[in-house]
DNA sequence: CCCCGGTTTGACAACGTTGTCCACACTCTA
DNA sequence: TAGAGTGTGGACAACGTTGTCAAACCGGGG
């Protein structure tokens, strides 16, 4: 059994603190200090015998307290769905890139899609006094954010918008891009598309269905409720939807996929079919040109939007004025072949 | 131009402090601080009192304080190598289930696969003292974090064990791994295997060749050293060596691929030849049932290796008292196709 | 030798929180 | 009614750092 003495004093187990190197070098604190922060005033000397007893106690400053004394803390915090979506990895590292240009840590942590955790998860970077904060919302209603926005937490949104708060947001054209992505499916002769979309009261999902319905308008085809699912993506529902679109006597000739996780499930029931449906997808998915026949999808840039929520925040931060501004970034159709299926015979 | 008044004074953007809520609700300081942290003592009206003002001035607990006065922070970091790989979703998540269990935030950053970032990271991490510190490594040197872990920050290395100092780890089996994976080709009635993996310094792509060394001298097959490729896994480096080993007088009938990058590149040269030639990769890859043949691997259970490195963590911050450990965990063999291909004909 | 400019250095107070300790106001009992 | 006991509240110091300011030092010119 270990000898879990409980520790009396805080001091971290024990760390050299600067009034430690500064008894060791035999000067006072305040020029530990100056040469751990490179200022300006201090001998070559006794920055010599400074560093010295810095490396010999391994002194690490406290950057708790700097954070205490300073009032800024150089960092900022990412908050994300869900870190096992491919789209996340560029884009947090577009950001990174950012923050490192102007000099900020990046902490980033993961809400799991949970919108409790995004608030808690919020909440307790503000406790540590990040600078700003991007928040890719897995909730509805950001107004817990209220008073830390108020008290100068810069904040951006990206995907979606904030609900219940007037904050900067980047968004990718949703409806735009859902609008090319079925324009491209009627351009190939489909008229009967089904449509497998997230809740309908997320952002994105209902911008999406949008794009899908003036799609269809501009190009006179009518839309038959029944091709229309929207819920949960969990693979279960997705694929009785996907199947029950192509089943029944006129059963749709291509799917439009709302997000990534549609369009693997949706590959997934159409592998199992004999005749070929068109499919294109909303978001990239890993892998997508090595299937045959490669997916086709409206892309989002990832790494410009994560770049663009960034450089709003710091934006902010180095005091730029003006109300809340939203920005919307163009999607792409990658063209690989599943779009370009013609309708099944009949 | 925006009127950057520089702020003169600390203060948050003049964040309310306890002081504050007290001043509004007419009590103590340490009473505030009782409300706060939920400790025995105020009476049920003295907190509605307070708690009125704490929401009325939107107060929130300065951490960096708290953290000054009492010595521990409840986070710990992660450190990862890349965000994008798929590998580090579910193990990130694990990581962060524990620390939710023991009541700390899990502070997540990514190196990018640079051994400096790494270390900027870390160290930046430990400046904010955070309790302790996962980290995938990128570089071959740990030892700078010597003075961390002795002023008692608990470190636990994933994937790679560290570089010059000794310290807890957790490690698939790889050579096992490796050795299962290459002995089912050898199964399969394939006698000339490819190997191609990452530089040969890098520990993982060195117990991964071990393993295929392993394998074939059991089966009695001969190792042609040209069939072995060590070197950067970029897609220019390992298509091209993939395209040497398959042809020539004596090409291969099956390859055998260090990781997922390797494997994916490797796909797309396979996916441009007539003859099928038999693929087993190590690692996972997204999609790998949807390809057609389905794609054989020798999988790491990302989400245990995660829980394990976490649950050993807090072993230690908890008092675990002992030397460094280092676990071992299995691997799966993941059948799907392409590992179960014949060797092609001649 | 003294005083002057500039440079280098250190003492001290703050930052916002929590732990320690003591004071007060009750209640209950003798 | 006094005294002991209990339950509540606040004053104060400390955590490790940095900003302010003044002291000490140096060389050179009077």
């Amino acid at each position: 059994m270990a000898q879990t003495v409980r520790r009396p004093a805080p001091r971290y187990g024990n760390r050299p603190t600067m009034k430690d190197v500064a008894a060791r070098a035999g000067v006072g604190l305040k020029t530990v200090s100056r040469v751990v922060n490179s200022e300006p005033g201090v001998t070559v000397e006794t920055e010599r015998r400074v560093r010295e007893a810095i490396d010999a106690l391994g002194f690490r400053r406290n950057d708790s307290a700097r954070v205490l004394r300073k009032g800024r803390t150089a960092s900022v915090g990412l908050i994300l769905e869900d870190l096992a979506d491919p789209f996340y990895g560029p884009l947090s590292r577009a950001v990174e890139e950012v923050a490192r240009a102007h000099g900020a840590l990046l902490i980033n942590g993961s809400s799991a899609e949970d919108p409790e955790r995004e608030r808690e998860l919020a909440l307790a970077l503000c406790a540590r006094r990040v600078d700003g904060l991007v928040v890719i919302p897995a909730g509805e209603d950001h107004r817990y954010l209220e008073p830390e926005i108020a008290a100068g937490v810069a904040t951006v949104f990206v995907d979606r918008p904030a609900g219940g708060i007037e904050a900067d947001a980047v968004l990718s054209d949703n409806a735009g891009g859902a609008r090319e992505g079925v324009a491209h499916l009627l351009a190939h002769g489909h008229r009967r598309i089904g449509f497998v979309g997230d809740l309908p009261h997320i952002h994105t999902a209902a911008e999406r269905l949008r794009g899908y319905r003036e799609a269809m308008a501009e190009a006179g085809a009518p839309v038959d409720e029944r091709w229309v699912s929207m819920g949960p993506t969990g693979a279960e529902r997705v694929a009785a939807e996907a199947a029950r679109l192509l089943s029944g006597p006129e059963p749709v000739t291509a799917l439009f996929a709302g997000n990534n996780r549609v369009t693997v499930t949706a590959l997934r029931v159409l592998a199992d079919r004999e005749e070929p449906v068109a499919l294109v997808g909303f978001d990239d998915i890993e892998l997508g040109d090595l299937l045959r026949p490669g997916v086709t999808v409206v892309a989002q840039d990832a790494a410009l939007i994560g770049r663009t929520a960034a450089d709003l925040l710091f934006g902010r931060l180095e005091g730029e004025p003006a109300r809340p501004r939203q920005v919307k970034l163009p999607t792409r159709l990658i063209v690989r072949g599943s779009g370009e299926l013609p309708p099944a015979g009949r």
